[in-house]
DNA sequence: CTGAAAGCGCTAACAA
DNA sequence: TTGTTAGCGCTTTCAG
């Protein structure tokens, strides 16, 4: 035997000459085409077998006309690299795209490139920041497509975002209940929807319930840790110190606990913290820290599913999706009432 | 003008009519074929312009007889999703791909289907763990792969990892500097090669420097937060403490200052810390962890090189790449003989 | 330096 | 239910 001949793919009429059949019948029963002879098919799939037939992908989609492939955009700015939330989305479009059998196509960009037709014959952004133009050229190309993370109100294209605003409302709600007055918030980076949102949430739900939203327990943080910090040494030098602080991300809820920790504030017993994303850490931390939890992953999977919708034509008006939050409970806040000791 | 209307994709056809060439000759300026007079390629990209065309690659892949597209298997376990690395190697991976004209289909795998011929030239395993079965059938299919995080001793696959042995060495050789010989040692879990390789590079580097290696010095942990946690605190149990600890992943390392620091224990006066990662929370910690940076994203970029050498045929041994580390230096580490007050 | 023509592997009318 | 046939859009000999 050479087994260094270099032996040619086989191809569709391999198969259908050893099913003895036509190539026709033979793309058949590949396309699942139910019209088809049960004893044919058997022998189709026999000689698919024993012949290792792989379609050509590239074949296929030159026939039909459609490229069955979805562009993944990832915008290149450096955060979303080191984010929890960005796999997390990527594996549920990943898994949602291999169940739709369609393929995925990678891409990084810089803001100025995406595929275009017939390369895709969609776009999934994973962010829109720095991704504005590619959104619009997107738009203006007619090309399907859905942003991921943001929530575009004005722009007339598929949106699946978090409802931060409601989940900063839960997170009031349930230290109000703990019996909670005197709530802080350190926020995230403002310039970020995710950030803007949840601190407009706190302060509604705040205002909802009659509870004062004094000046100097807003701290402005920007997700990193450094302003976390910074923001949890201001709020414990207070004079009057609050009894919860809403953090915007755990990330920055775990840098605060340590900072009252250091400083001999017990958490939850003198200090009660919630934090946001449900990020693993949150979980492993020392004290485990109650937070809000995102469907990353299922905002993912609606992403392909909405943007599919749009491609088959299905819908014409763009979809937009806020999708709910959780509270997740755990050890990181106490009842007002209770004696610390 | 009829907006509605839908218009067939223009074709190579189109641009040859408007730019009055054949077909082939549009097709060699889209190729780069330099024997094109100037002329006709001036014509042809001009037409390329005005009629907004776009190569079909499906049309293009079918008519060359090569995919020109790598699949990028991501391994479903959990852990992947939570890593810092994950992410970092896809940025390399992404970025080389786009560089080198190659398109890269994701695939998130149970360990049981990954891309084939022809639907792909080659494979890049994100990490090898779940996807054992896959490189074999791989190597089996002659299909040309590398694996990507992971150090395959035995089997004739191209490998890109990290250093780990010695990134292990250049800590005990700083910390040694710095006067240290009582240091102590948090594992990874050891079922993982980095894991392994961290613990075995420490124990080599100490008996080179005839450093004593206490069996009690060596605290086992499994990468995870609350293991890391209760190590340190055996550590700091001891009667006779380390003056220094070498931790074997930056976020296990935070964590067990904070037990330290919990304690009382003064970080670094007391004691000096060592973590492993460079993940981007070592920089930002309340104490700037010094660590160990890795090249991910380079590990990404040359996985996709060599893949590439290996399809053009250019390669026919594997290659094995050990990628080297650095240590970088902060704020976690003192030297032993200076007072701590 | 250029173009005619023969496919690449598959799908989809259409006819049987 | 099946097969014939004509492309899909591009690359690539090969002859000029």
């Amino acid at each position: 035997m050479a087994l260094t001949m270099k032996r040619r793919p086989v191809s569709i009429a391999d198969v259908a000459r050893t099913a003895r059949v036509s190539t026709t019948t033979v793309s058949r029963v590949l396309n699942r085409v139910p019209t088809v002879d049960e004893e044919n098919r058997r022998r189709v799939l026999e000689a698919m077998r024993t012949l290792k037939y792989r379609p050509n992908p590239s074949a296929q989609r030159l026939a039909a006309g459609k490229s069955n492939t979805i562009g993944l955009i990832i915008p290149r700015y450096e955060g979303i690299f080191h984010s929890y939330f960005a796999l997390q989305a990527i594996k549920g479009i990943g898994m949602a795209a291999e169940r739709l059998r369609f393929d995925l196509l990678l891409h990084i960009t810089d803001g100025k490139t995406a595929p275009t037709a017939p390369a895709v014959d969609g776009l999934i952004f994973l962010d829109v920041y720095g991704c504005e133009e590619l959104v619009d050229r997107a738009l203006d190309d007619g090309m399907p497509a859905v942003v991921l993370n943001h929530y575009l109100e004005d722009l007339p294209v598929n949106c699946v975002g978090i409802d931060n605003r409601t989940g900063a409302e839960r997170v009031v709600d349930y230290l109000a209940k703990l019996g909670h007055r005197e709530i802080a918030t350190i926020t995230g980076d403002l310039k970020t929807q995710a950030g803007l949102d949840r601190l407009d949430g706190f302060i509604k739900a705040m205002k909802a319930r009659q509870l004062s939203v004094k000046d100097e327990y807003i701290r402005h943080a920007d997700f990193g840790l450094p302003s976390a910090r910074q923001a949890m040494e201001a709020l414990l030098k207070l004079a009057h110190r609050p009894t919860a602080v809403f953090v915007a991300s755990d990330d920055m809820a775990l840098e605060a606990i340590n900072v009252a920790l250091a400083k001999r504030v017990r958490v939850p017993e003198e200090l009660s913290v919630v934090g946001f994303d449900d990020n693993p850490v949150a979980a492993q931390a020392r004290i485990a820290l109650t937070t809000v939890r995102q469907p990353l992953d299922e905002m993912g999977r609606l992403g392909m599913e909405i943007l599919l919708q749009q491609i088959r034509g299905k819908k014409k008006t763009p979809t937009k999706l806020l999708l709910p939050t959780a509270l997740v409970e755990r050890q990181s806040c106490r009842q007002t009432w209770l004696d610390p000791h």
